[in-house]
DNA sequence: TTCTGCCCTAATGTATACATAGAGCGGGGA
DNA sequence: TCCCCGCTCTATGTATACATTAGGGCAGAA
């Protein structure tokens, strides 16, 4: 595998883990030698991640790991909700029944276990809603949807590691994700968009809530909004 | 200014405007000697160009113009019509009226000039359209949305270059954008969405039909489909 | 003591040298 | 004559050396 690629992929996820934080400073030369090479390849994933957005360029001098506020997630379940509202339109019509009735029958299955059982099946959960989505994009085929989708989703996971599900919303999900596919099962655009309107708004709602709980500090001016003491760094 | 940006910018423009036809061949360092930069800038202006979408990886050993078909432009403006329609819903709630109400004014005077002053003005209307895209976009003031359009944006320049628009076609596309801007300045987001579908719907009908008669040979396998005898180069 | 201006360091931006792998071509054999 | 093997050459991928500039720190003066 190229290093740059390799660079980019450890990046990438050190970044949507958490590992390097929002803030954190994205040095050539320290990034370079972590990781282990050169600042040429590193330089490459670096470009990458700030053409999806995840890293920016505070100062000509400096860059850092892209910032995220409750702005920036209400900014993004818009565009979320424009490109998968319209997908699952198109997916409707261009769609295989058979694979979506599928689909509508795994999340009728999963959510029979119940909220209790969420906690333990989280990682099936997500799964099923992945494979979902993979259908949906599938079934569209459009390659400049993908793309924009995926870049939107490469943050959303930045955003469910600060808003973890709690059992009741994944719960929840699951049968909102349920409807969708049964809708497009049935091929019933308008019902399928007005899920997933439906789904993104509670997925929104419950993201705003658990980030506000957790870390975000957006219109809660409890300290002074000064720079931090310690800001955070990726490699003290 | 920064070399990679400025090969970049380079780069951009010549892709945009035909004269890196898709196919080309992008060789590091042939394009690098040309524009008179080093590998290592150029490669960065390449990385941006394959990060939007207009330069793919033909092969691990050659990276070529993005080529482009009516599928492309259609999977485009599907794209562009579930961000732009989004748009504009949000931006009839919360953009400015009186800068929409004087837009839809400024319309409907360049419109009064009658379809015959389209081909010596057509500047002005881009201009006038491309101001409106501004003042959605400022109104929506949403950072992802904006980056999303920007993309499509991109690659729709060379839609655009492709199918020329007729003098009737920029008139009538002129009187659909005053109905977007009166429709915002009213703040009646519903009918700015339906406009807008409908320019895009017209907008998408002409530049296929402009497209497939001057150069797109999509469908219409009248040559066999095999290789081309001579792939376009960018510098011969 | 504080502010301002200069210098120095360290970071990025660029160029070039080196490694490596793939594609094309030529020669030899069947 | 055709096919296969190997070689070479050139392209990319990587590393490193050089240039440039921004930003901080120190010293001097008010």
């Amino acid at each position: 595998m190229r290093q740059s690629e390799r660079a980019y992929a450890t990046l990438l996820d050190e970044i949507q883990r958490g590992v390097l934080p929002p803030g954190a400073v994205l040095g050539e030369v320290e990034q370079a030698a972590r990781l282990g090479v050169s600042r040429t390849p590193l330089r490459e994933a670096l470009g990458r991640l700030a053409a999806v957005g995840l890293a920016v360029q505070q100062s000509p001098r400096v860059t850092v790991v892209a910032d995220i506020d409750a702005d920036d997630i209400r900014q993004l379940f818009e565009v979320r909700a424009m490109l998968e509202a319209g997908a699952v339109r198109l997916a409707a019509v261009r769609g295989d029944t058979a694979v979506f009735t599928r689909l509508a029958e795994e999340f009728t299955a999963i959510g029979r276990r119940g909220p209790e059982a969420a906690t333990d099946a989280s990682d099936d959960y997500y799964d099923l809603i992945a494979r979902l989505d993979a259908a949906i994009d599938a079934a569209v085929d459009n390659d400049h949807l993908a793309q924009a989708l995926a870049t939107v989703r490469t943050h959303l996971v930045r955003v469910r590691r600060l808003a973890r599900d709690k059992p009741e919303r994944l719960a929840a999900s699951v049968g909102e994700h349920r409807l969708i596919a049964v809708a497009l099962a049935a091929r019933d655009g308008e019902l399928a968009t007005h899920a997933t309107h439906v789904h993104l708004h509670n997925a929104l709602h419950s993201a705003l809530e658990s980030a506000l709980d957790s870390a975000l500090d957006s219109a809660v001016p409890s300290a002074p909004a000064s720079a931090p003491e310690s800001p955070p760094r990726g490699n003290p």
